[in-house]
DNA sequence: GTAGCATTCAAACGAACGTATGAATAGCTC
DNA sequence: GAGCTATTCATACGTTCGTTTGAATGCTAC
């Protein structure tokens, strides 16, 4: 086995990143220490410096790991639409559940990540390291461009600058809305307990899909003529 | 003087809160420490256990130096609002402008936070620690309690899970919105930088309140009827 | 069986962390 | 100006951090 990245250390790299998946979303990348990653995940301290170079390196594995997989899933399902259209604009709520809602079945497929990574996601979107926030923006790239000259060319009366807020309030929303099953308890504390965690999930999406839809075709804003 | 509140340490303690809060903000609870905050407020090391007694106790006192106004502001509105409805129900509108407005239009008086503290507190909402989160969610309570009361009696006729749902995106989208000016960049690149910054803030509250009142107000999901 | 390699391991490194201590300093009252 | 208190200061403490090292271990191939 000459490539590290097979042969019996699989074991120890996925447990390590099912671990450091885990704790980077309840504790944050600077509140997970590597002493409680491998020992959690029962390997040798070093492990981590050997497998993946550094704890850096480590969260960048863990993104990448399940990013890859999701983006590139965006993309087919944003292919497929536009192939399907022939050229003429897709439905604003195409495009919203080609992004949002892939990203939110995943989470239902345990091979490709499941709620534990979407949580990590929504958490790490307002991470204040300055490697993380680049690094993800270059995840990113090419999926927000395709993403957004589709909602321009769906949107063909929505200035450019409007829509890429919107998009932003979109992600937002989301982000929240995964992140904080545990935030939500700031602003519930008990209202939704009646459903089991299952079901939250699965309603989500629909809950989800409405409020960013209507939110994605409101009236446009007017700027008080009279400021400055 | 008696009081450790007043007297010329009131410099020294209102320069640590004014670092403090914006190197929160910037790296994050953890990654901002103790003798960077000392360091650059000019103050020794000691200076923050002698005045707030702990790193805990500092955020905390951070927090609540800006909430205390902005809540209490928020609390007046309401008030305001219901003594001129004499019973009737609110609009959306209003309860939203509220509370959302309020929270901006604060960041443009600097005697109450300004832009520093609005950024942090859209961070902090998603901060792993959970001494945090607890805080927040106890500043927040009696708040969100009459503001949630506000709008089920607004919306009568939406089931208050969606309600409160809805109100877990509005607070979702705005946090971000604010959060990251950085974020943004991850979405735009350059779309929006012909904006200056003033404009960017001025502009940000309708743009913010079309896209809330368009998601609060969308048709009610349908969850799928064949699902389970 | 031994050479070569990938992996694991215990132990240690230096740096940075939050906190505590006791002496020095400044401002006020009498 | 003596006495008191509030504040500042330099310094050190004990931990914990991410990382490194060099020896041990197991596997494969010849």
């Amino acid at each position: 086995m000459k490539n590290p990245r097979d042969g019996q250390s699989a074991d120890t790299r996925e447990r390590i990143l099912d671990v450091a998946e885990r704790l980077f979303m309840e504790h944050g990348y600077e509140g997970a220490s590597m002493r409680q990653i491998t020992g959690e995940a029962s390997v040798n301290l070093a492990a981590v410096n050997y497998h993946f170079g550094s704890k850096e390196a480590l969260l960048q594995a863990v993104f990448r790991r399940r990013l890859a997989c999701l983006n590139e899933e965006r993309l087919r399902v944003l292919d497929r639409l536009e192939a399907e259209a022939k050229g003429r604009p897709l439905k604003p709520s195409q495009i919203v559940d080609a992004f949002f809602g892939t990203m939110l079945r995943m989470a239902q497929d345990e091979d490709c990540g499941g709620q534990i990574f979407l949580r990590l996601l929504g958490r790490t979107m307002t991470e204040p390291a300055e490697f993380i926030r680049t690094f993800l923006a270059q995840e990113y790239r090419t999926v927000l461009e395709r993403y957004k000259a589709a909602l321009f060319k769906a949107l063909p009366d929505v200035p450019h600058a409007e829509i890429v807020w919107r998009f932003h309030f979109m992600l937002g929303a989301t982000s929240y809305a995964i992140a904080g099953t545990d935030a939500l308890r700031l602003v519930t504390d008990w209202e939704i307990e009646e459903e089991d965690a299952v079901d939250r999930l699965d309603r989500l999406l629909p809950r989800l899909m409405s409020f960013l839809l209507g939110g994605l075709r409101a009236p446009l804003p007017e700027f008080g003529v009279g400021k400055k």
